[in-house]
DNA sequence: TTTAATATATAAGATTCCTATATGTAAGGG
DNA sequence: CCCTTACATATAGGAATCTTATATATTAAA
């Protein structure tokens, strides 16, 4: 059955698939998930941040202080294993969503 | 751009796809949803009977009081023109967010 | 020099869902 | 006849997630 964190929670499996291609910054973060669905899908930084403490309290991921080049001061986030393990469970989760929003109504899927 | 209210909202696009099949109680809708989804979708009917008073507000379902055959009080709803309407931009919304997490992760979609 | 882009952070509020609780009728088994 | 289960609606209290608005500070470009 389908857990009532999963009905919303479209960033979580955002988040953590995206920092599956690498490690990033939170703000890079958010421009990644924007270009990626071609600006379908979109969260504001503070939606992010907070998210991204909570996720870094639930060691899915962990996040290092680091300086760019350019100079300016950035907390990179990288995926921990436990991060990783997290990702399939969810993917399935979403996947039986998608399977019980079609068997009740014709959301194309194309 | 996907807008707020759907990346929630599942049991909306639940319950005016299954009044689009005909009127029905909040009772009965709760169990069609279930039983539709093979058990994966589910609501408690102290979700529901909130939502269906906010959609009758907005005008997207009608409820009228019937007394059934065994002699039990309900309140059917069905849904107005208004709701029909409603529901192919909901569903192209929701097909776009499907399209939208499969570009970021590779949810399964079969 | 002023504006835009980069980068993080928090507060206040709305919405939606949950569990728990309450009420009451009808049907079936013992 | 009583008790339990199924039917049917209702509300209160709380948790989680997302929004807008605001704050701070650096760098690059105009």
């Amino acid at each position: 059955m389908i857990g009532p964190g999963v009905k919303r929670g479209t960033a979580e499996l955002a988040v953590l698939s995206v920092l599956e291609d690498g490690p990033l910054h939170g703000y890079e973060l958010a421009r990644r998930i924007e270009q990626q669905t071609k600006g379908a899908l979109r969260f504001t930084l503070a939606a992010l941040y907070p998210m991204l403490y909570r996720m870094e309290q639930q060691r899915w991921i962990r996040g290092a202080w680091e300086t760019s080049d350019n100079g300016r001061r950035r907390r990179c986030y990288r995926l921990t294993p436990a991060g990783k393990k997290k990702l399939s469970p969810l993917r399935h989760e979403w996947a039986e969503l998608f399977r019980a929003l079609r068997q009740l109504t014709k959301v194309a899927h194309g």
